[in-house]
DNA sequence: CTGCCCCCCTGTCCGC
DNA sequence: TGCGGACAGGGGGGCA
């Protein structure tokens, strides 16, 4: 990694699931955290934890920034001048899930003929959901995660859409998820309670909140996905 | 175009 | 107590 000394950071952004620390002088450090990737306020002092990748150091903070990956599927970018325009990971994000219309999120999906879930999963098609909110957004919408996509009605759509954003919304809020191996952890160390309030996502087995019905667990394009039987009905054909 | 399979890598958990 | 296998918040590539 390329050391950028004596940089101001003048603004930190996020674009889909990328964060972007932009400092003076057209630098820009491109961050994605992968499955296991954290960023970590930590002492000055304290030695950098196992599997930190990068340090930032503060003139005037008693912290520094760790940027922490142990399976290490995230990466950072360094890129000058007019590299973030042209950067290939930033050319795919496509529009932020919670800034979807219903005009153009209609016409997107109608336009695709996928299973909905991987097409909720594809970053080009929509920046910001993975597998957790995905499911979550499904099951608060009634629609099976394999529903073709051009199949659905504009009132499912509609529902869709705003799941999408309650469940990010509510997510944020609730400081994001920590699951069980408590892999996902805020700038300040600190566990996420969005976990506490998940419908179906890990929950296989256990009862609907809604229905009652048991959770089932299937694999959809290789992800593990969960869903209600009865709230969210495969498609009669 | 779409789905399916494999890969990347480390850590944890479960069954034997 | 050890060991092998399955699995995990993501994403890319090859192939049918």
């Amino acid at each position: 990694m390329r050391r950028f000394p004596r940089k101001k950071i003048t603004s930190v952004e996020r674009a889909g699931k990328h964060l972007l620390i932009k400092l003076e002088g057209k630098l820009c450090l491109v961050i994605h955290l992968g499955m296991s990737g954290k960023m970590l306020l930590l002492p000055k002092s304290s030695p950098p934890p196992k599997h930190t990748h990068l340090v930032i150091h503060f003139k005037e903070f008693a912290e520094k920034l760790c940027h922490n990956d142990p399976r290490r599927f995230g990466y950072i970018h360094a890129v000058t001048g007019d590299g973030l325009r042209n950067l290939d990971c930033l050319l795919k994000v496509g529009p932020d899930a919670t800034q979807l219309t219903k005009k153009r999120f209609d016409r997107m999906v109608k336009a695709k003929h996928r299973m909905i879930k991987p097409l909720l999963l594809d970053q080009s098609f929509i920046a910001g959901l993975g597998n957790i909110y995905s499911d979550e957004s499904l099951h608060k919408a009634k629609i099976h995660p394999r529903r073709l996509s051009h199949t659905l009605r504009s009132s499912q759509l509609d529902s869709l859409r705003l799941a999408i954003r309650t469940t990010l919304r509510q997510a944020i809020v609730a400081g994001g998820s920590s699951l069980n191996d408590e892999t996902y952890l805020n700038v300040d160390g600190e566990l996420g309670r969005f976990q506490l309030q998940l419908r179906v996502y890990g929950r296989e087995g256990e009862r609907c909140f809604h229905c009652g019905r048991t959770i089932r667990k299937i694999i959809v394009s290789s992800r593990s996905t969960y869903f209600c039987p009865r709230c969210q009905p495969a498609q009669k054909r």
